[in-house]
DNA sequence: ATGAAAGCGCTAACAA
DNA sequence: TTGTTAGCGCTTTCAT
C-alpha cells in the first residue's frame, strides 16, 4: 500500500495550496455563497489534485447540520427490507440526505443500542420499523428533535408519522377470502417470533375473523430459523400428519408458503382443490414458482418512499418539528394467484 | 409528538443537572479515568434521567477517533451480501466498531460517490466489495489513511488487505467437475452484468479449462432485471428451445440455477441423467428445493468475519498502517447436490 | 480524583 | 467577492 500521507487533509492544506483563504475555499467546495469564476476553479482544481475529502464531522459540528437519515429495521435477511431500502433511498436521493443503515434482529434491547448509537451521530431524521419500542427508545425518540417515521405497520399509535398497512386487516381480509372461497379447516404456519408484532397482528385479525364467523384454526405449527423453504416443507408435513383433514394453509410468510407449495405439488396433492395455500409478502420469488401463491403484498417499496418523502419534506422546512407527520395507511393487496381460488 | 425538548442535551446539562463538571462527566459517560464511586453513580443517574445522548460529531472531532468502519456492497438484494454484512457485524460487535453500509448498485460513479460520502466521516477503516475500483476511488482509499479490505476476490492487485475466493478458479473447478462426470455439450446462463467482475472471473475461469480440455460452451443466454427465479426459468427454456442437444447448464447464481431446476422437473426431464445442472453462491434456499442443485460456496459469512477480525485488529495497533494487511484467500466448496452426478 | 484551558476542522455571521 | 472572528460540543493535556 503507497501510503501517501498520513495525516487526512484539511481545508488548510487546500486554502495553502490554493492561496485562497479557507473559508472561501469552503464556499467552494460546499458551491454555497458567491465567488468569482476564477476562484472557484482554482479552488476546485487544487482540491481535486490533492485528493481532499472534506471533514463532515467538522463541518457537521459547525453547522448542527447532519445529511443522514437513520433507518433502523430488524433484519436484511428475509427480502422484505431490503426492498424498504431501496424505496428510501430512491427518494432521498437527490435530497442531499443519506440513509445509514442499523439492524435489530427483532430485539427490543439491539433497538434501543442501535438507535442510541444513531441519535449520537445526530441524524436529520429516523425511519424505524414497528410501532413497538421499548420505553427507553420511545423516549429518545420523542426528545430526538427530529421527525420520525414508523414503517410497516399502522396498527398503534405512532410517536411522530407513520407509513403503512394494517396488518390486522391483511389478516382480516384474507381470512375473508378463504372463508369465501369454502375453505374451511384451516391450518396455520407461522415463525416462533414472539417480538414480530405484525406477524402476531396479521394472525390476530385473521383469527378474529374466522371467530366472528363461527370458524377457528384447526391446528397450527411454529418454527424459527434454517432455511424459511425446507422450513415450509417440514412443516406441511408435519401439520397435514397431524392432522390430515386441513382443507387450507395459511403461511405467515411468502418463504415457508413456497417450500409448502413445493412439497404439495411433489406429493401430487391437488392445489387448490384439495387444500388451498397463501402467504404473505409479495416476494418477487413467488413469480417463479410452478404455482402462483397467494398472497398480501405489504407494499413494501411504497413505504419507502412515503416514508422517505415525509422526511425529505419536513427535512425542508424552517421547523422540522412544527406538528406531527401524517400516518399513511397503505391497502394490501391480496393476489389470489393460483392457490386460493376453488371456483 | 410530544415534543419535550428543541435543542439536544449537552455534556454541559449533565454538568449542571449534576453539580460535576463537564470533563468528569464527560469521564464518566466514557467510562476513562478515574472518578470515585459516589461521582459516577450521580452522574450517571443525571443522565440517565435527562435522556441524554452523548453528541458523537463533537467527540469524534476532538479525539478524531471514529468507531465507524465503511462497508460498501454492490447490492442487497441478493442475499449474498447480507450474509457478509452478517459475518462483519458478528465479529465487530464488542470491539467497539461499528459497521456502516454504503450499496453502490453495481456502478463505478456510484462507488466513488458512495466511498467519497463515507470516507468524508473519517471511518476507523474501509471494507469495500471487489478488487476492481475507478482510478480516483483507489486513489481515495490509498490516502486514507486508514486500513482497507477488499473481499470477496482475489484475483488482482489489493490495495492494502484481502479476503475471498478466487473466482477463476471457482469456475475451473466447476468446469473440471462436470467434464468429469462427462457432460460435453454445455450450455451457459448468467447476468447481462458487464460490470460484475467477479461473474465474469468465474466465466472466465470456466471457459478456459474446458478450451484447455478441447471443448467449449456451445450455448449462453444473459438476463437482466426482474425475478430471477422466473428468469431462471425463461431463459432454460430459451437456450434448451434453441439449442436441443444441451447435457448440461451452468448458471452464474444459485437463483436462476433453481428456476431452471424448477422448470426441468416441471417438464419431466431426468436430472441429473438427461441434464446436469450447476448454480453459484451456496444459498440457504436451495435446501427446499425438489432437488439439491450443485453449487459452489463463496463463503460468504467467512469472509465477512474474516474481513472484520482484519479491520479490527489493525485498529487496535499503534500504528494501523504500519504494513500492508494480508490477502486471505478461502477456497470455494463445490457441492455436488443432486444435479452433477452421473454415477 | 477533579477541574481549567486549549483546540479538533469546519461554518455562521459579520466586516471589509 | 473575499476575509476575519468566534464558536459548534466534545476530549486532550496539564494543573491541582
Amino acid at each position: 500500500m503507497t501510503q501517501t500521507r498520513q495525516r487526512p487533509l484539511t481545508l488548510r492544506d487546500v486554502s495553502e495550496a490554493s492561496g485562497v483563504s479557507e473559508m472561501t475555499v469552503s464556499r467552494v467546495l460546499r458551491g454555497k455563497g458567491d465567488v468569482s469564476e476564477a476562484t472557484r476553479a482554482k479552488v476546485q482544481a487544487a482540491a481535486k489534485k490533492m485528493g481532499y475529502v472534506p471533514n463532515r464531522i467538522a463541518g457537521a459540528l459547525a453547522s448542527s447540520r447532519v445529511n443522514l437519515v437513520a433507518v433502523i429495521i430488524p433484519s436484511l435477511k428475509n427480502m422484505v427490507f431490503p426492498e424498504v431500502l431501496s424505496g428510501i433511498s430512491d427518494r432521498l436521493s437527490g435530497t442531499g440526505l443519506q440513509p445509514v443503515v442499523g439492524v435489530t434482529d427483532y430485539r427490543p434491547e439491539q433497538e434501543e443500542k442501535v438507535l442510541f448509537e444513531m441519535l449520537s451521530w445526530r441524524p436529520s431524521g429516523v425511519i424505524i420499523a414497528g410501532l413497538e419500542h421499548s420505553e427507553a427508545s420511545r423516549a429518545m425518540l420523542a426528545r430526538a428533535g427530529v421527525p420520525v417515521v414508523e414503517i410497516m405497520d399502522t396498527d398503534g399509535d405512532p410517536i411522530d408519522a407513520a407509513v403503512g398497512i394494517s396488518h390486522r386487516r391483511a389478516g382480516r381480509e384474507m381470512a375473508e377470502a378463504i372463508l369465501g372461497q369454502g375453505y374451511r379447516k384451516i391450518g396455520f404456519l407461522g415463525t416462533k417470533m414472539p417480538l414480530d408484532y405484525r406477524a402476531r397482528k396479521r394472525f390476530e385479525g385473521f383469527t378474529a375473523y374466522l371467530a366472528k364467523k363461527g370458524h377457528e384454526i384447526v391446528d397450527q405449527e411454529f418454527y424459527s430459523g434454517g432455511s424459511a423453504l425446507k422450513k415450509g416443507r417440514e412443516m406441511t408435513e408435519a401439520i397435514l400428519t397431524r392432522t390430515p383433514g386441513l382443507d387450507f394453509l395459511y403461511y405467515s410468510n411468502d418463504m415457508i408458503g413456497a417450500g409448502g407449495l413445493l412439497y404439495l405439488l411433489e406429493k401430487g396433492v391437488d392445489i387448490p382443490g384439495q387444500i388451498g395455500l397463501a402467504g404473505f409478502n409479495g416476494v418477487e420469488l413467488l413469480e417463479g414458482l410452478p404455482r402462483q401463491l397467494a398472497t398480501m403484498d405489504a407494499c413494501r417499496r411504497e413505504v419507502g418512499e412515503k416514508a422517505a418523502d415525509i422526511i425529505a419534506a419536513r427535512c425542508a422546512l424552517p421547523d422540522p418539528l412544527g406538528e406531527d407527520g401524517p400516518v399513511i395507511t397503505l391497502a394490501p393487496m391480496l393476489d389470489v394467484g393460483d392457490t386460493l381460488r376453488r371456483s
